[in-house]
DNA sequence: ATTAGCACTCACTTGCGTTGAGTGCTAACG
DNA sequence: CGTTAGCACTCAACGCAAGTGAGTGCTAAT
């Protein structure tokens, strides 16, 4: 499994790799030879590609084709062979440009991020807003709409904004509900929202007694309010870059791929993995649980605000991916809408 | 050109639209005595279809094989042939029942209708929310973000959110904000976001000297509020149902209408056009002026509830589209959010 | 005016030989 | 003994020709 290959395998192996992902056809010995300036024969390689096919990490589509990476073959040459070059200045400079965020809101950004995620990578860009659950309270109105009926709108601190419709079964005045917007907007600011519920349900349960009508109203309906996790909006930019890819011509896959990049919930689950995990992370075909994304390689990793606003963004892209380029696209973006993060609380 | 068609050629003509409607394929004459009880021999048929490409109304791909309509025949067809059924009560029924939208907030509700218009009439949804000019206004909000930097939330009557970043330039500290936020709900509501405007320019120019600080602040902060429009956000539903319409199997065509649909701009510039209009509009192939969405047709309605906020949603699908299922399933969804805005209100 | 009959058109399919990139094996080489 | 030249073999891809059939368009008969 882990069988330690020689060096001229090694070489053999990131050159198969390599020019694989820019041509996408199967790579043959007389091919690397010539472009590669190995002093081997045809014949050497041809030996060596053998033993890497016995080995997993290349596969042949056929007798007599050349010979392509398997998914063990891309896992290895990402994690052993692969240098990770620096994100070239241009490219940081374009991205510091294209982030020039002034007078947009946070929905506006994440989309904008995405769009830059897409058009520098030139695959699909993702780009998950942070969980509410995660943000921290800033600020909290209840607006009347009818009888019945509020709207609840949250501020995090980092400026996300999100909003939802609640019954709380009484009918508050629109001045009720300013002194309840009031009171908990003195009193909650600079928790988590889930340091929010707990301090709620404690105040609720024990010092019941304590407090006066008004604010026994204010907890309970902040709790229903926060009662479901809003889940973290999906920004998806770039689709039609998926089908630029030779891999996806055949009308199936095409069809699969899309479907997948169309269901929100699909996406959070897919991005909700590495949410956790630090830094760049490296999902290669199959590995990347969820089948719904087969023939597909995805590098994600999470941002984060000083004030602890959690996300992911990330690259969805071919298997064959342009791992080189793209791992340090994505850790540099995830650094940079980290520092949009805080200069924007 | 507008040629007088007898009833015969009517019903031929027809025959053929519904057939290539449902098959996609071309429509020969003996397909057509077959399908359809005319007493009619193909021979006759052949002449009449003969007639109806002289006519502009059909096209042959090549000389031996059967009769595809022309944009013009479509549109034939839709104006004159066409009976549009009543939405048959399962269909109601069940977009009753997918519109339970009870604490949904504005956008999730979009979102919902774009699913439900897309998965009704197995085309792509979209829809497109109010833009803020047009809405009432309701409520406003100023959250402090950092040194300067301003997050304002307005609310429309119906219940729409919209945030944006402003810098105005001097900092306010949050209770100013908080006064400024009083003083402005008290008394803005009510107007469109236009009167507001125009009230605010008034205000300004004519009783500058009645005016307090708070109070001309208040009307610089909300004009610099306001000072954009913010673009109706566009919601599209079920993109990948284009692709398994068979025009558009080309790897071409795909691209172009992938690329189409996530182009918000577009989309918006599509749906705009008609906003204004009343009722169901049917934009038939090369008609809808905009020559990225060649080969498609587009059924739009605008919606609105009594309190004015006007939007658009409607149902893109190739040329061959079937239009009497589709128009009715416009026309009903647009009724129905117009309700959905005036119960939330 | 309608229809049967018939020659003609033309995309599409099927089969078949050709081509060429590339392998895998063997035997020779340094 | 690792490396290499040589060579037979494989197999997708291409091109071509013949065959197929749905469908037209014209003409002459009803």
């Amino acid at each position: 499994m882990g069988a330690p290959l020689n060096e001229r395998s090694q070489n053999i192996l990131e050159a198969i790799v390599e020019d694989y992902i820019q041509t996408a056809e199967p790579v043959g010995s007389r091919a690397i030879t010539k472009r590669h300036a190995f002093d081997l024969s045809p014949a050497t390689v041809r030996n060596v590609m053998a033993d890497l096919v016995d080995m997993g990490f290349l596969a042949s589509p056929h007798t007599s084709a050349g010979r392509i990476p398997t998914d063990m073959g891309y896992q290895y040459y990402v994690e052993s062979l692969l240098q990770v070059r620096d994100l070239p200045e241009e490219f940081r400079n374009s991205m510091e440009d294209g982030a020039r965020f002034a007078g947009k809101n946070m929905e506006d950004i994440m989309q904008e991020v995405g769009n830059l995620l897409s058009g520098i990578s030139r695959y699909t860009g993702l780009v998950m807003a942070p969980r509410f659950k995660s943000t921290i309270f800033r600020r909290i109105e209840f607006v009347r709409l009818s009888q019945g009926r509020l709207l609840v709108i949250f501020v995090s601190e980092s400026g996300l904004v999100q909003n939802k419709v609640i019954e709380p079964g009484i009918d508050f005045s629109q001045r009720e509900l300013e002194s309840i917007t009031n009171y908990l907007n003195h009193r909650l600011p600079g928790m988590t929202i889930t340091q929010v519920r707990e301090r709620i349900a404690v105040e609720l349960r024990e010092e019941k007694s304590r407090l006066n009508k008004l604010q026994k109203q204010a907890f309970e309906l902040s709790d229903k309010a926060l009662q479901e996790d809003i889940a973290g909006q999906v920004y998806v930019a770039g689709t039609s870059r998926m089908l630029e890819q030779p891999e996806f011509t055949s009308h199936d896959s095409m069809m699969k791929i899309m479907r997948t990049l169309e269901s929100k919930q699909q996406l959070v689950d897919l991005l909700d993995s590495s949410q956790s995990a630090a830094g760049v992370q490296i999902f290669i075909g199959s590995q990347s649980s969820h089948a719904t994304i087969e023939g597909c390689s995805l590098i994600t990793a999470p941002f984060s605000g000083q004030k602890g606003a959690v996300g992911t963004l990330g690259v969805i892209g071919p298997v064959r991916m342009n791992y080189s380029q793209v791992i340090p696209i994505v850790d540099f973006t995830a650094s940079l809408v980290g520092r949009i993060l805080d200069r924007e609380s």
